[in-house]
DNA sequence: TTCTATTTGTCCACTGCCTTGACAAATTAA
DNA sequence: TTAATTTGTCAAGGCAGTGGACAAATAGAA
């Protein structure tokens, strides 16, 4: 394991230019070369060997000139926002979500397929056609495509990328996904849990912008969390960090047999809310829907199975702000972006703990973990196109 | 906010090379320059260079010759560990320990005095009359040492540093007690939580070597518990990551008033403990070391109350589990090191969550925290030194 | 003991990257 | 039209790193 790789003479030096150069025309949208010199630090005739070399090779662009100042007019430079393209694939257990975004992440074509239910392999396929159908609706070349993230639910190992358990998706438990959807598509594949992907897209574009610590909640038909501690994603060990389907809230974790659902998933998923819907005296074999609407005609049943989910979830978020104490908890999926219900955890969490967590309903819907995905495509792609790599460091 | 700094020529290009060479050396113990070159990937000139400025400056220092190979001998050279000194101290209710290491962070002198019970500013002429004794002891002068690291109990604000919640210790929450302690000393002083620093102990020469992912749970007096995530350690928003005293478990978190000492700590803190020994059929007045004195001795109420205790405990741990998925967690403190206690967290853990974590015992009593701040003393000493600083990255 | 193979470490010439200062070009304001 | 100001290029110089040649030093073999 060398430290250095350091091949030709000295790359490091231009390397690092070249990437204070980028990342300034990315922070500071369009800019003079002179700008840039006086932003970096470094001179103005490096900057301009830079962007020389940057716009010979297609990455930088200029777009304008300045004025209204004395002096000379400047030409300003912006990043070719074409010259690479990303592709996010968010797999879910009824359909496929796809986009296709530029290097400043812009979305410019997005489609949405039903879920071969015949899975493994065949999703391999799907993904295939889903990125054929993106390129050409976007009318761009597939060589310019960079990197594709995929978002899966279940738990993902970090170390080998293999999916652990995905319960809505059939055979993809036995496949490497990843290394297919790589080989299938020419370009490197990132494979992530899809909750940690809607966190990251709050994080990108979301709630999460500015927070280096706070929590993505889904609660639907399952429940799991997305951790952003420290500005960066938390996996956990085994990938399965944010599994809050464990916690030991909402019923007895000791209740042999019953804790390998996940006592608090038990609690509070789709099935558990329905029944306690029920059991309060809803309409027999309603459905979260039908809950929901009751709910919206003041009936007692439903309010009370909702003013229930609450309660656990707030304790959950307690429990997750004792241990994470994050800035702020964003919550998301089919129940748990429900205004109705986060109203009432609001009203619960002040209850049961003495410095409770601000709570946002996510940004993006059910679109967050597809947005998500593309924050982090576009942001390996930039590693990769002008990362600084000193090995290890 | 520059980007890089460039005050001189090109520090940059030295710089790394001169990193890539501590590092290697630091890792590769006595080494020398021809294997430094072959490992870091640089020329042999360069290495040469780079040696030599580094000897002069009194970091590196020849430490003898190779033999046994064929070839010319060679010169091996190590880091020269005195050239720079480091002090953790660690500031308890009762006593403050301290210690001096040197740059490879092994303790040189140890010492120990009651803390001032006036606390507040006294507590910084304790500091500056224990530095001086450990300076003295080890035979060192005071302008070598260059950084200090103090660990205390309570919340700290990762912004400011303020000390939010220290119940033990008078007067610390209104004094800036880093500032006052950097002043004093003259030399970078960094305030980090006790536990905190446990956990960091634990990282660098503990069970938490090369486990990238693990939590120091210290259960005592109070409750606390130190988080290392991908690697490093998570503070959260407030600085109150990993405050489990608010784990809503082991009593009613919605119990009003009650929650505020929180619900955990109330549970399975020694006074809780106590209670509930008695509350068993203990003596009367008795202590958690009397309970552990019994408990030794087959006392049935004993027993009941260490094993009601590792059940809240299991629970608390299933949670965390379900949070962050840790590959290990590791027990301190007075109550929570004991084995008995331990042991029958061991058995209760895999009754209430499908994936127990590991746990183990802390490797170093009640002296982790000390070992922690020197370990974060020493690698803030190197950074500062010999780190690369890209501005940003 | 002598020779050979091998390894270490230095010397030297060369290249790449960055900086500084000078200067031409272009624009606003007076 | 002129002065002030800013942009961008040119040219010279320095630092850092590389690669090849080579002297020095050693183990092992003849």
């Amino acid at each position: 394991m060398a430290i250095t790789s350091s091949v030709a003479q000295t790359p490091i030096a231009r390397k690092i230019s070249t990437n204070a150069v980028i990342r300034t025309v990315l922070a500071q949208g369009p800019i003079s070369r002179a700008d840039i010199a006086k932003f970096t630090g470094l001179s103005k005739q490096t900057i301009s060997d830079v962007v020389r070399d940057l716009e010979t090779d297609g990455w930088l662009k200029p777009v304008g000139k300045t004025d209204g100042r004395p002096g000379r007019t400047a030409i300003t430079y912006e990043l070719n926002a074409s010259a690479g393209l990303a592709i996010s694939i968010d797999l879910g257990g009824t359909k496929i979500a796809a986009a296709i975004g530029d290097l400043l992440g812009n979305i410019i074509a997005e489609t949405k397929v039903p879920t071969d239910a015949r899975g493994g392999i065949h999703l391999v396929d799907q993904f295939q056609a889903v990125v054929n159908d993106l390129t050409e609706m976007a009318g761009v070349e597939m060589a310019k495509v960079r990197m594709v993230v995929l978002g899966t639910p279940g738990v993902l190992d970090p170390a080998t990328g293999h999916i652990h358990v995905a319960p809505n998706i059939a055979g993809i438990e036995d496949i490497d996904l990843r290394q297919l959807l790589t080989d299938r598509l020419g370009i490197p594949a990132i494979i992530e849990n899809d909750v940690n992907l809607a966190a990251e897209g709050e994080r990108w574009k979301g709630h999460g912008v500015d927070v280096g610590n706070f929590a993505f909640i889904a609660l639907g038909t399952g429940t799991g969390m997305g951790i952003i501690a420290n500005g960066s994603l938390l996996r956990g060990g085994r990938g399965a960090a944010g599994e809050i389907s464990y916690l030991p809230i909402g019923g007895d974790p000791f209740d042999p047999g019953g804790f390998h659902l996940g006592t608090f998933e038990s609690a509070v998923g789709s099935v558990a809310m329905a029944r306690r819907y029920v059991g309060f005296g809803g309409q027999e074999g309603a459905s979260v829907a039908d809950l929901f609407v009751a709910f919206e005609k003041g009936d007692h049943s439903a309010i009370a199975a909702v003013e229930e989910t609450a309660r656990l979830t707030a304790l959950a978020i307690a429990a997750v702000g004792a241990t994470l104490d994050p800035q702020l908890v964003i919550m998301g999926g089919s129940i748990g972006a429900r205004p109705e219900l986060v109203a009432a955890i609001r009203r619960y969490l002040p209850r049961c703990t003495p410095y409770p967590t601000r709570i946002e309903i996510s940004r993006f819907g059910n679109r967050a973990a597809l947005i998500g995905g593309m924050g982090i495509a576009v942001a390996h792609m930039h590693e990769e196109l002008f990362g600084v790599d000193l090995g290890e460091a």
